[in-house]
RNA sequence: GUCCGGAUAGUGUAGCGGCCUAUCAUGAGGGCCUGUCGAGCCCCCGACCCGGGUUCAAAUCCCGGUCCGGACGCCA
């Protein structure tokens, strides 16, 4: 192992140890009798201090032809220095290229001068190092570490689910055929289908965390062709109860945030504030007619436009539900009202700027299921895989799927989905 | 897919018919400088998306294409 510390790990109590720091060498300012290096790693920045009298010439010269954002190890003293970030600098014995860096750089790292999204997704692993977009993922693996967390702890059991499918999972969106040796095959929209079968299963209360695919020619801040879902069932809970169990995540989420990530949140200058619960629910009639005070045109059973979902989301300013959806706009495996067939216990929960999640409990009667299938125009022979597992004692259920994307981005406040994935997969961009 | 806006050095920008041999910053190369921390100062390098058209003259106007941004649609 080259490393022995990290910047961070390295305090002016170490005064005159010895310690190898490996990063990149975000600036070199040479001053003439002096030259400073400082050099970044994951965790932050470290002054390497070069004096021309005393240093050694061949260390001297490393430093002095260093390019910008080469990798270096720089094996140093500790030296505790008033004068010096952190009160403490590098003097160095020995400084190692282990990676040159061309120039001129795709981008800048320094803060400098902005880059375009567009030109920082082009040279992705050059805008990683920017501390600023390597916060959002710090804080992107916080989430989703705290969400496991929060599952494991409510007894749910961490599954995963073939992302290649023979069939539509549930119709309404477009889907990515592929070849799967001499069949025809594709990329699974969504977990559901395989979450339920778990339900009959027994494995009682399951959750997955995995990328769903969407065809759609869509060309929004919000949306991505590849997304990550953060999917939960649970048997024996309804609506109202996976309902509870989605409120508490949000709020253990944000809170898990604002403790463990304050050094992220600072780069950012994002202040989280944790969401109260309960959320607000409203049903769906109470929606549009919110939308309709507020000057939206819109008839019972047409789903909300983004404009009505905008003007609601101004009304109540927070988090909130959605329930009691009309029938005909939500999945065939939402379970309809008894006694009021056509609105059903589907509902969405809401952040004032879009819908983060959707959920219901599920119709688990295999009759009901199977017509209802057919109901929405789609073939029930496609789905005997699925409606098999109803047949065999299915016990009532319930879950939900929540966009990874739009929860980091609606927590952090950032404006396009793609700034919080890695390797954004949208209309147009398929590398890198 | 529709509508609106845009494309100028590696990056981010100014210019919007002739003052453009194109502005500024950052960056690259060279020089000065022993405490910088967005170091400073001097020199220097580097660009008008592609194709067609209008005009005496096009970075600038028009048409087409490509790409980018935004809104909407589709969708979660």
């Amino acid at each position: 192992m080259i490393r022995t510390h990290y910047s961070t790990q390295v305090t002016s109590e170490m005064n005159g140890t010895s310690v190898t720091i490996c990063g990149w060498a975000h600036e070199i300012r040479d001053l003439g009798g002096i030259t400073f290096l400082v050099v970044r790693d994951r965790e932050g920045l470290v002054q390497v201090t070069l004096f021309k009298k005393t240093i050694d010439k061949n260390v001297l010269e490393v430093v002095r032809n260093l390019s910008r954002e080469s990798v270096v190890a720089v094996t140093g003293t500790v030296k505790k220095e008033a004068k010096a970030p952190n009160g403490y600098e590098l003097v160095p014995t020995q400084v190692t290229v282990l990676g040159k860096a061309d120039s001129p750089l795709p981008m800048d790292t320094t803060g400098k001068v902005d880059a375009d999204l567009d030109t920082r997704l082009d040279a992705r692993f050059m805008d990683m190092r920017r501390p600023r977009t390597q916060a959002i993922f710090r804080i992107r693996h916080l989430m989703l570490k705290s969400i496991r967390e929060f599952l494991d702890q409510d007894g749910f059991i961490e599954i995963t689910t073939p992302k290649v499918v023979a069939t539509a999972t549930e119709g309404g969106t477009a889907l990515f055929p592929i070849t799967y040796f001499e069949r025809e095959a594709f990329l699974n929209q969504s977990p559901q289908l395989f979450k339920q079968l778990m339900m009959s299963g027994g494995l009682d209360r399951v959750f997955e965390i995995g990328p769903i695919f969407r065809a759609e020619e869509h060309d929004t801040r919000k949306h991505l062709n590849e997304a990550t879902s953060i999917d939960i069932e649970a048997s024996y809970l309804d609506n109202e109860d996976v309902m509870v169990i989605l409120e508490n995540l949000v709020k253990h989420v944000y809170s898990t945030v604002a403790e463990k990530g304050t050094k992220y949140l600072e780069m950012l200058g994002v202040v989280i504030t944790v969401p109260k619960t309960p959320f607000r629910r409203i049903t769906y009639d109470e929606a549009i007619t919110i939308a309709r005070d507020n000057g939206e045109k819109i008839e019972w059973g047409d789903d909300l436009s983004t404009e009505s979902e905008h003007s609601i989301g101004k009304t109540i300013g927070e988090h909130y539900f959605i329930t009691d959806w009309p029938t005909k706009i939500k999945p065939f495996y939402a379970m309809p009202y008894e006694d009021k067939p056509e609105i059903c216990r589907a509902f969405d929960m809401m952040h004032p700027r879009m819908e983060l999640s959707s959920g219901a409990q599920r119709e688990h009667s295999y009759e009901l299921l199977k017509q209802r299938i057919s109901d929405k125009g789609l073939n029930p022979d496609g789905f005997e895989f699925y409606l098999k597992a109803f047949r065999y004692g299915m016990p009532p259920h319930s879950g939900w799927g929540v966009g990874a994307e739009r929860l980091l981005m609606t927590m952090l406040g950032i404006e396009n989905i793609r700034e919080v994935v890695l390797f954004p997969r949208d209309r147009k961009r398929l590398s890198p």
